[in-house]
RNA sequence: GGGCGAUUAGCUCAGUUGGCUAGAGCGCCUGCCUUACAAGCAGGAAGUCACAGGUUCAAGUCCUGUAUCGCCCA
């Protein structure tokens, strides 16, 4: 049997073993039902969904190797665990990469589907189609690359953002907070993307350093006045995007600016288009300051261009001053609304320079020339234009932060657009008595608003991060929320289920007034419209008397998150009353990085107490970001990706486990060196050599286990005998436990690095390097055998589960094979323990203090140091490896015992013919000296006195510096008096040892001299 | 602009509540194909703990400031 294991590990033929292993016994199925009489704890973690946008990269391989070894881990402590899986559909990263992918294949793309849907044709639903597929495809390459990693998910219960379960929790959650009046229409200036021509939550908007000017323009004053006796003909306004002074509707001072006492209340005429303007006074501008540190003052003029339409600053101040511009800016006797005056929109939804979406007064005007073209070409023209007239007065460079789309990349637009809006300060009545009412401390954040659902129990310490400065910044991010926007203007996603009737000023009739009666929909008024939400998808009657009545849908989608808030319970079937809700809701953690505490955790929080009213984890891991060598995001712009699959392909699953571990400490972020490799096949793929560390401890367990099993032949369990055990043995025994105990206080506490180490430790450093080669002469003694391979077999099987959770397939492997060899372990009278069919599902190591033996660690301690110090003096004095040595030792009392019931151990591994210790031994003739700890270690028959002398006049050299240090600590009398006594009795206890060791060196020398 | 984090050996990182002469892996040097493992074994060299102050008997660790880098938010 022993013969069969292989001598190479080989990653792939042991993966696809425990795969089926863990396939046919159904391990990773949780049970919903506990009517089995069991009353198991439920031990829950919900994936983050993957995008179906690109297969895994390394970050997924982290989070997702993070999240099984808690959940490996559980089941093994016998939790009826569930691990939930799934996708999300991830709206506007998805479409763009669709309609990429489509473009560059030379397909019909997005444009040529929405022409289609504007001719009648079924564009949409086509598109739509083409991205399903692509979903379907990926969605595939997701799922098998997360069993690829080992993720021991429930794969029975795989979900999706968009299908039916999911879509249902959407609709009703929508439907609730619409008539819980949480969802409203409204004009707001958006974060509006112009190449995806969709709004985007502030969240999605990344801010980048982009190297720019400042132009400044001349805008000529009406009427030139006088100040202090200078004609003044224009005023100078500096700008960074000069094309949106085409909807220029006021020019604002700062009141406390000198010049404002004239010129407020004067107005200007607006180059290019002529308008006339007025001067406004706002506190908001900036007064220039030439020297000042702050670019704002420095580049001011003290006059700001106020462009209502096209800046979320300029907003605020249209909003102040709207009846004072609307005096200037509005023809007389005009009844329309004045915000269509204050608030011009001079673009089209493509960035484009338009007079179709709001702005009235270009026609007639130099400006006609300017419609049509690109925001930037724009830019160019205007400055261009203004160069041309002199009123361009100066143009300085300046580098400033743009908001960029988080998946087009392009800049954003501040654009004014109506969109759907869901309130998350407004207080929710009827869970005013279930969460309380009134204002959170120190916030403007109602108790019961969806801001203050979320942000309550983080307070209440109901909600914990791990590490927990992350709390943070959820905590900043819900006290200065804002509205959400969840209208898309995207295909892919949950469309809207708002129905909105065309004509202005309409009513419900009676049909639609019985169906809102029956709670089928529900409506609201929005600048005299009418928009009627619909209950359940399958109420195809209610729609269609909507559509009778001359409704239509609303053509939008929801934003991405807005499904993925309600993903800890949508995934179990919310809102029915399932099993699933009931036994495994709410979860334990939620494991994901920081860059979505915001934009995801947030959110499932709020909806887990909106919709269910529970908080749906207790605990939040945030774990690094995985960057390259140099610090850089891995990134597919950059090329410095890593795909997991190709570490599993070269280094195999269990090795990228145990690097990505063992690097996972609660530092944000984690460095990972890029080298290339190319393929057998030919393929240039980037790689790690820290993915190395994994594989060689892979190849060292599996050598280690094979070792074993070589010898494990014939165990049985009936031949231990307790007090047959030997020191090395009860040794192992007590490190076993320390190290069990370790582990599983560590795996508590969300730590991964650490406890991987101490396995490691554990296994490699005292398992390998010392208990199985004490345990090799053993095996070959028939009166020792026995004990040897029974306590062998009980700790190999317990270090398989400790290792188990982070590196599933190699450890289940080496246990079937232990299973085949010595099907029963368990020391009797020392430790029982529960054999297991699969390791999967093995009972976790237990903390068995009565294990631990701290004389005996002591013991051996001190049994290794004498070892290291021979070899280090063969090594010194050039002994062949294989020379039988013979070695004394002159020690204390205590130590010389220990090492002289020792001394085959100290043979064994120090290789030696001859061994003695004891008590004020003389140093023989011819013999080399080390000093160290409390020993002097002699080693026979070595002469080299110069090699002998300069080693240790060396080693005299730092001691008397040590010593030195600790003299002038005792000589501090405040040290004696203020230090803790033990530290004083330690530093007191070094001297004495210092000492010793320094005259036992001094003697040695002078010995050398004569 | 606000917040968070990092800076320890050539590289990647540990270092709990301050307390022995600061650790690991990789790399490097020396010697070994020792009958589990050369992806290994044995031994070794290597650090002004970013810088400057401060608190303390005692600082890699606590406080203040500076520099460099990174991230998040506005």
């Amino acid at each position: 049997m022993a013969e069969e294991i292989s001598k190479i590990y080989d990653p792939k033929t042991i993966e696809k073993q425990a795969d089926s292993i863990w396939v046919k016994g159904n391990h990773f199925h949780a049970e919903a039902s506990s009517d089995k009489g069991e009353s198991k704890k439920a031990y829950t973690i919900v994936i983050p969904p993957p995008n179906v946008t690109a297969p895994l990269h390394l970050g997924h391989a982290l989070n997702n190797t993070l999240q099984d070894i808690m959940i490996r881990f559980h089941r093994m402590q016998q939790f009826e665990t569930l691990w939930m899986p799934g996708t999300d559909h991830a709206g506007i990263a998805t479409q763009t990469v669709v309609d990429k992918r489509l473009r560059a294949e030379g397909k019909p793309a997005l444009v040529d589907y929405k022409k289609m849907e504007a001719e009648g044709e079924k564009g949409r639903e086509e598109f739509v189609g083409r991205v399903q597929a692509w979903k379907d495809e990926y969605e595939a390459q997701i799922i098998a690359q997360l069993k690829a990693m080992g993720c021991s998910c429930d794969w029975e219960r795989i979900r999706f953002t968009m299908d039916d379960v999911c879509a249902k929790a959407v609709r009703t959650n929508f439907f609730r907070l619409f008539k819980d009046g949480l969802i409203y229409r409204g004009k707001r200036l958006v974060n509006w993307d112009p190449a995806t021509q969709t709004v985007l939550a502030d969240d999605e908007v990344e801010h980048e350093m982009v190297q720019g000017h400042f132009w400044y323009l001349q805008y000529p004053l009406v009427e030139p006045i006088e100040i202090d006796g200078e004609q003044i003909e224009h005023i100078t306004v500096a700008t960074t995007r000069p094309e949106t002074m085409l909807g220029d509707t006021a020019i604002a001072m700062n009141p406390s600016d000198p010049r404002a006492k004239e010129l407020v209340g004067k107005k200007v005429r607006l180059p290019i288009v002529g308008r006339i303007i007025p001067i406004i006074a706002d506190e908001h501008v900036v007064l220039p300051d030439p020297d000042s540190e702050d670019d704002k003052a420095k580049f001011s003029t003290g006059f700001l261009k106020v462009t209502p339409a096209h800046d979320p600053d300029d907003y605020a101040i249209g909003e102040r001053h709207i009846e004072e511009i609307a005096a200037v800016v509005m023809p007389k006797d005009c009844v329309e609304d004045a915000r269509n005056y204050v608030f011009i929109n001079v673009m089209a939804p493509d960035g484009s320079i338009s007079d179709k979406f709001g702005w009235e007064d270009a026609v007639g005007t130099d400006a006609e020339f300017l419609l049509g073209m690109d925001r930037y070409e724009a830019r160019e023209a205007i400055v261009e234009w203004f160069r041309q007239e002199k009123l361009l007065e100066d143009v300085r460079e300046y580098a400033h932060e743009i908001g960029h789309s988080y998946r087009s990349h392009v800049a954003i637009e501040p654009y004014l657009s109506d969109q759907w809006y869901v309130a998350v300060k407004k207080p929710i009545e009827h869970l005013g008595e279930k969460f309380g009412t009134g204002l959170i401390e120190r916030t403007d954040v109602p108790v019961n608003s969806l801001a203050g659902l979320a942000l309550k129990p983080l307070l209440d310490g109901k909600l914990r991060f791990i590490p927990e400065r992350y709390a943070k910044t959820y905590q900043g991010w819900l006290e200065n929320l804002r509205d959400w926007p969840i209208s898309r203007q995207l295909w892919w996603g949950h469309q809207i289920p708002i129905w909105v009737c065309g004509e202005e000023n309409a009513s419900l009739d009676d049909k639609l007034k019985t169906l809102e009666q029956e709670k089928r929909i529900s409506t609201q008024t929005y600048q005299e419209k009418l928009y009627a939400c619909v209950s359940e998808s399958k109420d195809t009657k209610a729609v269609k008397i909507l559509e009778k009545a001359g409704y239509v849908r609303d053509e939008d989608v929801l934003d991405t998150w807005f499904s993925s808030a309600l993903w800890p319970f949508s995934t179990m079937g919310w809102p029915d009353e399932t099993a699933e809700l009931e036994r495994f809701y709410p979860g334990d953690v939620l494991c994901t990085a920081r860059e979505i505490i915001t934009l995801w955790v947030s959110r499932m929080v709020m909806m887990g107490q909106y919709c269910v009213g529970k908080i749906p984890f207790k605990d939040v891991f945030i774990h690094a970001m995985i960057q390259d060598g140099q610090g850089r995001k891995m990134s597919k712009s950059l090329g410095n990706g890593i795909d997991p699959l190709v570490v599993i392909d070269s280094h195999g699953t269990d090795a990228m486990r145990f690097t990505l571990a063992s690097m996972t400490t609660d530092t944000q972020d984690v460095r990972m060196p890029v080298e290339a490799m190319t393929l057998p096949d030919g393929r240039e793929v980037n790689t790690s050599p820290k993915f190395d560390l994994g594989r060689n401890f892979c190849n060292k367990l599996w050598n280690a286990s094979r070792f074993a099993m070589m010898n494990l032949e014939g165990t049985d369990p009936k031949k231990f005998d307790i007090k047959k055990m030997t020191i090395a043995d009860k040794w192992i025994l007590s490190r076993l436990s320390e190290t069990s105990s370790d582990v599983t206080k560590a795996l508590n506490e969300f730590k991964f690095s650490e406890p991987l180490t101490q396995a490691y430790r554990f296994f490699w450093n005292d398992f390998c390097d010392w208990y199985l080669e004490w345990a090799k002469p053993r095996m070959r003694d028939e009166q020792q055998k026995p004990i040897a391979q029974n306590v062998l077999a009980f700790v190999l099987d317990q270090i398989l589960r400790l290792l188990h959770p982070f590196v599933p397939f190699i450890t289940e492997g080496i246990f079937q094979n232990l299973n085949a060899i010595a099907p029963v372990r368990g020391l009797k009278g020392v430790a029982e323990i529960n054999g297991s069919e699969a390791l999967v599902s093995a009972v976790w190591p237990g903390d068995n203090k009565s294990l631990r033996n701290e004389d005996i660690e002591k013991q051996i301690t001190v049994v290794q140091t004498a070892i290291r110090t021979i070899r280090d003096l063969r090594s010194k004095y050039n002994k062949k490896p294989g020379e039988k040595l013979i070695v004394s030792i002159n020690s204390s009392q205590e130590i010389s015992k220990i090492l002289d019931e020792n001394s085959e151990l100290v043979c064994q591994l120090a290789n030696l013919e001859e061994f003695t210790a004891a008590q004020n031994l003389e140093k023989p003739e011819k013999s080399a000296a080390m000093v160290v700890e409390q020993m002097q270690v002699y080693l026979h028959d070595a002469i080299d006195i110069e090699a002998e002398k300069k080693r240790l006049e060396k080693q005299k050299q730092q001691i008397e510096n040590a010593k030195k240090g600790v003299e002038a600590k005792l000589a501090n009398e405040n040290f004696v008096n203020k230090a803790k006594a033990e530290v004083v009795e330690q530093a007191r206890n070094k001297l004495t040892e210092l000492t010793e060791q320094l005259k036992a060196i001094e003697d040695n020398l002078s010995q050398l001299a004569s």
